[in-house]
DNA sequence: TAATATTAAAATGTCGACATTTTATAATTA
DNA sequence: TAATTATAAAATGTCGACATTTTAATATTA
């Protein structure tokens, strides 16, 4: 396994942004070069061309000579997000009502009955139903059909998968609270079929937001 | 002066990004690390270390073993990103109106008399003239006080603003069709004071794509 | 001639070394 | 003791070297 399809620096940049979005490294915690070289067996450059990149992506800072630091949190910041998230959902949403053709349809209605099935089954993996659940939101914004808003939405899923993953490490039982909005699923697709975008609007932002302030408690 | 503020990575990436923004280098075009080591006189790691940032800014891409190259341009990047930016820009301008105040309104009849002022005088540097204009715009949208959506509002405003460039390349006297719509902007001030959000968002959203044609023009 | 194979040149990506700066520890002073 | 200074240790950021891969140039074959 000499050549991978991805160079040194493009691999460590995944299992770094992997790692601190789980919260295997702490906020704010300090990333030092030797540790991580030692851990991900790789050399200088390639490390710090994947810190280079997670510096863009809001993951982590540095400072001139003093290093790197995973990026910090604050309820500012996961409202932020959350609130941005929510809007740029809602955006997507309205494209994709005005834009969206019935192959849109057929295949958010697809998506839906693959979720809502799932949901309702005795065994629950909670990765497959997140998958699934993903895939579901992903098929009711996909008729906006704008290459840079999707950037823009997979970026800030990202962000605020980092808080949410960091509220589940105290909550792991909790799991189930993940499905708690199930029928909103449900009448988002509705509404999305009837083409209500006032509607639809109003419910996705509700729909992202719920997380807030449960996430909010655990960080306090 | 051994010591800036920031490290060689970081002047590197600056004078990258503008030289790439201002059509130094061409949409496509190869990139070699010696050349671009011996033009900025830097070693290699702090070079591949901004070219990785520039990666994630979508103004450079890269393949295995085969280097890096200049982004390249096209009629639906443009006009997608052009697209994407009137949408944000409308949104943060729709939240401004909702949650700005006293100040934000003052603030924003000062940038537009400044813009406004400057405009009819009789010698227009073009620099001072896109500064006041920026100026204006980010004080309709200063009021939304989202740190996220306005990082993303810059982003794709760094972008739109090679495409622009690329055009302004090939018409260099033309500069004064930049300052077509001025009274747009009046009325967009009147709108955001009247806090009417769904006239300000259409105009702005007008405003924003009137140069999608003009470019595209010069693209073909 | 056109297509393929061979060789040489050039370019990429990774590594460890090293000078410089920061941080931690010990010594000194008031 | 607390604050400051001096010293040692550790960490950062940059460089050039080198193995590997890609590209270009040339030769070979059908």
């Amino acid at each position: 396994m000499k050549n991978s399809r991805q160079n040194t620096a493009a691999q460590i940049l995944d299992s770094l942004t992997n790692d601190i979005i789980q919260g295997e490294y702490s906020p704010g915690q300090k990333l030092y070069i030797k540790y991580l070289k030692d851990r991900y067996n790789v050399g200088t450059s390639p490390l710090r061309e994947a810190l280079s990149q997670l510096i863009v992506k809001d993951l982590v800072i540095s400072e001139n000579q003093r290093g790197f630091y995973v990026s910090d949190i604050s309820i500012e910041d996961l409202t932020d997000i959350y609130q941005a998230r929510a809007k740029i959902e809602s955006l997507c949403i309205e494209m994709a009502i005005e834009k969206g053709d019935d192959f849109w349809e057929a295949n958010l209605i697809a998506a839906s009955h693959r979720l809502n099935k799932y949901s309702k089954s005795k065994k629950i993996d909670m990765g497959e139903w997140q998958s699934r659940h993903a895939a579901f939101h992903e098929a009711l914004v996909v008729g906006c059909m704008s290459p840079r808003l999707f950037q823009i939405r997979d970026s800030l899923f990202e962000k605020s998968t980092r808080y949410r993953n960091l509220w589940l490490r105290e909550n792991v039982t909790n799991s189930a609270a993940l499905k708690i909005n199930q029928n909103e699923h449900a009448a988002l697709m509705i509404l999305a079929l009837e083409r209500d975008k006032k509607s639809a609007k109003r419910l996705i932002e509700a729909h992202i937001m719920t997380p807030v302030e449960i996430i909010k408690k655990s960080l306090t």
